[in-house]
DNA sequence: TTTAATGGTGTAATTTCGACACCTTATATT
DNA sequence: AATATAAGGTGTCGAAATTACACCATTAAA
């Protein structure tokens, strides 16, 4: 028995929070709209889901074509779905992140028209934005907060070659804390899956520091699933 | 300007995972299916999202209706967007989860005809479900896994009043752990939000326990944001 | 009265956490 | 060459939290 389902044209989307690290800030990703609605604001890179794209797959291209950026580790932390948050239509988007490194040279090019320019802001002094983006934002901020004393996603951010001070940076400015450099260090490398190079810092005007590396191995083998709590 | 969405056809749906606690054992609410696809199949709750409601007013209104149930702390953990995962076209679907108390008179009857009957049935030995509601049920499963270490969801699941021993054997149930007894009170009781009654337990066959209560207040003037609760 | 079942309790050793300050090293400046 | 500047790098001690561990008490049923 063939059954149709009933449909009510709705519209999905995705919209993305990439996280990026630059001189100590933490920097989101926002692309200039050059389509209605909100024509010429701020926004989140986000556009439709096709028929016939996963949502994963739909995150990545979307992405690429905002932004040029390609192949980054994406992950949904949430679906918004107010009736009113479009003002054109019923569309529910669902919330991606990603942490990337920022390199210098990396161009951010749209490659679609929908996006006039793309480029890094600081997290910390966020214009508004369109649509209910301001929102999706928040939530994100806030659960890579919270991933962020779990998961190692900070190496993400850092370039493969870091110091400890880069690192201790890095979380101070997600968690917007002080944090005490000696305990930091203690701890960090108490895990056992920070390697030591024999590599130091190039380039500034004081005495270098030792760089390290994420191991990523030696971290799936202390920790089978997550780290942190309970036993 | 008037700017008209581009449209897919797509659907949405909602798909919810119930848990509740009952015996000493975690059970999850499911369906027998009356529809096509997979009519008579066990299937979580679910169904389609309207054009005027928002996804949490669907999760609700659709959990009503497949089970009589009502006014559930429903929460979302994750969106399900497969391009497969529906045989009969593409429908993206919003998993919630909910914990309630199973009251042995709660009767569970579906309002619509979509469902033949709804139940209770222990997550260690669940079925083949519809659809790929298995995934749905593990990724939940996992979720609320972790939360019962920062959050007080416990208590959603118990009786109003209950023992120690039944918070004791509710963790282990969902940590699939068995933890110490005097180290698990001390700590419990630690954090001041167990209120100690006046009653004991009534109908058992041994020492009666006291009956303890969850303070809600306390525990919000407590802990502004979060903790751990066990280990 | 005896049995069966669970309730209820404390201590000591270990580990983790948090506070805290100074010498070292590399480069730039004079 | 000497000095200044800036960050690198390191250890200890007390407090708090965590863990391991065993026996008597109470109630109802037999």
């Amino acid at each position: 028995m063939e059954v149709k389902l009933p449909t009510f044209d709705s519209v999905f989307s995705i919209d993305c929070v990439i996280f990026g690290f630059e001189a100590g800030e933490l920097k989101i990703l926002l692309i200039e709209r050059n389509e209605e609605p909100f024509k010429d604001w701020l926004a989140l890179p986000g556009y439709i889901v096709s028929q016939d794209e996963s949502i994963d797959d739909a995150a990545e291209r979307i992405l690429y074509e905002l932004t040029g950026l390609r192949d980054l580790h994406m992950q949904q932390f949430h679906t918004f779905g107010e009736v009113k948050r479009h003002p054109q239509g019923r569309v529910i988007t669902v919330a991606y992140y990603a942490l990337i490194r920022i390199n210098g040279q990396k161009e951010l090019k749209p490659v679609t028209q929908y996006a006039k320019s793309a480029f890094w802001h600081p997290v910390n002094d966020l214009p508004k934005l369109a649509f209910d983006h301001s929102d999706i934002f928040n939530t994100g901020f806030n659960k890579i907060r919270r991933r962020l004393n779990y998961q190692p996603i900070a190496f993400e951010l850092l370039p493969e070659k870091f110091t400890l001070t880069q690192l201790q940076s890095l979380y101070e400015a997600v968690l917007n804390k002080k944090l005490d450099k000696r305990n930091f260090r203690k701890k960090m490398l108490s895990y056992g899956f920070l390697k030591e190079l024999d590599e130091k810092q190039k380039g500034v005007s004081y005495r270098a520091a030792k760089l390290y590396k994420f191991d990523r191995r030696k971290y799936a083998k202390i920790f089978q699933n997550e780290l942190n709590l309970v036993q």
